[in-house]
DNA sequence: TCGAGCGATGTAATCCTTTACATCGACTTT
DNA sequence: AAAGTCGATGTAAAGGATTACATCGCTCGA
């Protein structure tokens, strides 16, 4: 039937509903005796306290909401597990949203902080829900709200990322270095800041180099396939070095680039953008930027976690390092 | 500061709690002119209802946790979407939770179940978490908890799966079909049911052909590192033909079968199973057991609806349709 | 021997919403 | 004009747990 409840607990084992709930939350403080029986007629019923009651009664749900834009997307898997790993040290458990890039659905999530649900909110995609707003508003830094990845500097939320700009540049250097002069781009959306990063980083490294007016720039949407119809156009520009801003794009343009009679790296060489686990795996293995995917998460939630004790140094933004991975699918032109 | 409460709302109105109430959750039952007159005050403050006062009162948190064993595996995020989809239809949100194949970690989740944080649970591991054991029986098929892949006919949980031991029957008849001989297989671990049903299938397919006895079986743990590593045995076995129980496996073995100086397909023949979304992307394109992800996450998510809501048909097994997708992985040998 | 001090436990207010039931005014019906 | 309806709103009792404060025995010191 329904659940046991405290007050029930307490009649079975012949106490007041005040020590059960000691038993449960601050067993120290109840006498041995007391707390073996208590113990046992919870077991024995079955009871569990209701989180409900508890947390209208404590204000804290001793939970963290992570959403993601896109869950099928393996990189965001990687970052919740760092976030989920460093939460359930705090003493936090982790739950996750898919929004699917909807602002209703992002809204909705964000509606289980303003109501109480989960104490803090980590988003990882680039755009704050407006639900948020007043709450950002009137709480300022001190909201329970953290971004990670996607740092966008005007919503003024605390957050944890690579820097973009700097491995846009990297990931072109390397092509240039190689010797590629055709270089191609599939980007992010417009909306995100991590791809203008990029791509202004990107840009910066071409222009350098003289290289600025042959640069082919597309725009993808991060999946295999919105890479991949850009490949016949780009071959037909003359393209030897490709940089996409995901490994999913990377994928999508190594199969198209093969699907059109080329191979990557002989006639293409291709950047990716991630180190998903399986761009090791791929064929050829991937040349791509690293991002410490667990570290994004991990730091995230100590950010949160800081704020939710009322820490008062606001450390509002966190650069972590990034890392050229080469493997072989990027070659010397040639 | 923190959040309005209902109270405030109500006396800056000029109104009571319960018309407050009633603006929130039955507009209809209220007076226009009062309604828009508290709406704007909601509105003013910023005023959201808090869920765990409204979850204590009505026992219906309008939530389904979907746990899954591992959140980087992209067969789940599909199964995932599918459930939200089907879940907001129904009016429920979704929240996810990862175990990493943690006991404890799930028993954390279903946790939330016990204490009515969430109305229903699916799980898309193989065991059922030990904290739900009372729960089942107590209600038994009643128990808001539906089972997605991995079914277990002992547990006595409602489940949406597809025919296991058919797919793999069907894999083994395919690399048979093009004349393979020497057969290799890398399953799951022991503990998954579905990896036994494909198994079972599978060597009946052999047995069939009287190829049973040069079956090579090797365990694996459906990433793609732990097929990799068993390839230079099965190699040295002389296997021409090789099915492995998930694409990332597959992709794993491709990888160490080109570093083992061998080809694929020309070598060897690889067969996946779940058809990932990078499946056809990946070179050689992966033939592989298509799972219709979507659907099963949706079915599950209607089966635990139907239970929520105290529907009388207990269908508590949905097997649906599994499809072979032949691409360049596999070929016919010599 | 008596009171202070202390550990263990009980009492009861509180967290915020929902909702059954009561109330109230206005309108219809006969 | 009295009685009955009806729609809109208010009143107050849950719902289950936590915790400040009160209480009750005991022990210990003087």
């Amino acid at each position: 039937m329904s659940m046991p409840t405290i007050i029930q607990v307490a009649a079975m084992a012949g106490v007041s509903t005040a020590t059960v709930s000691r038993v449960m939350s601050h067993p120290d403080r109840v006498a041995e005796a007391t707390r073996r029986r208590v113990l046992e007629v919870v077991e024995s019923l079955g009871y569990k306290p209701n989180v409900a009651a508890r947390t209208l009664r404590t204000l804290r749900a001793a939970k963290i909401l992570v959403t993601v834009p896109d869950i099928s997307n393996p990189f965001f898997a990687s970052v919740i597990r760092g976030a989920e790993e460093a939460a359930r040290d705090a003493g936090y458990a982790v739950v996750v949203g898919d929004t699917r890039h909807d602002p209703s659905i992002e809204d909705q999530y964000a509606d289980m902080l303003s109501s109480r649900e989960v104490d803090g909110l980590i988003f990882l995609g680039h755009r704050l829900p407006d639900n948020l707003r007043p709450l950002m508003a009137m709480q300022g830094a001190r909201a329970p709200v953290v971004n990670g990845c996607e740092y966008s500097p005007d919503i003024g939320v605390p957050s944890v990322h690579i820097d973009n700009a700097a491995a846009g540049c990297d990931a072109v250097e390397h092509l240039i270095g190689l010797g590629h002069h055709d270089i191609g781009l599939v980007t992010g959306p417009h909306v995100s800041p991590i791809s203008r990063d990029r791509l202004a980083g990107a840009m910066q490294a071409a222009e350098r180099h003289g290289l600025r007016d042959r640069l082919q720039v597309r725009v993808g949407d991060y999946s295999a396939q919105s890479s991949a119809d850009h490949v016949p156009d780009l071959v037909a520009q003359g393209v030897t070095g490709l940089f996409c801003f995901s490994d999913e794009m990377a994928m999508g343009a190594i199969s198209a680039i093969r699907q059109a009679g080329l191979s990557c790296p002989d006639d293409i060489s291709v950047i990716g953008f991630d180190d998903l686990p399986l761009a090791r795996f791929f064929q050829p293995g991937l040349t791509t930027i690293a991002q410490p995917k667990g570290r994004i998460g991990q730091q995230a939630v100590e950010l949160l976690v800081n704020i939710l004790q009322g820490g008062d140094s606001p450390v509002s933004q966190i650069t972590l390092p990034h890392e050229l991975v080469v493997r072989s699918s990027t070659r010397l032109i040639g």
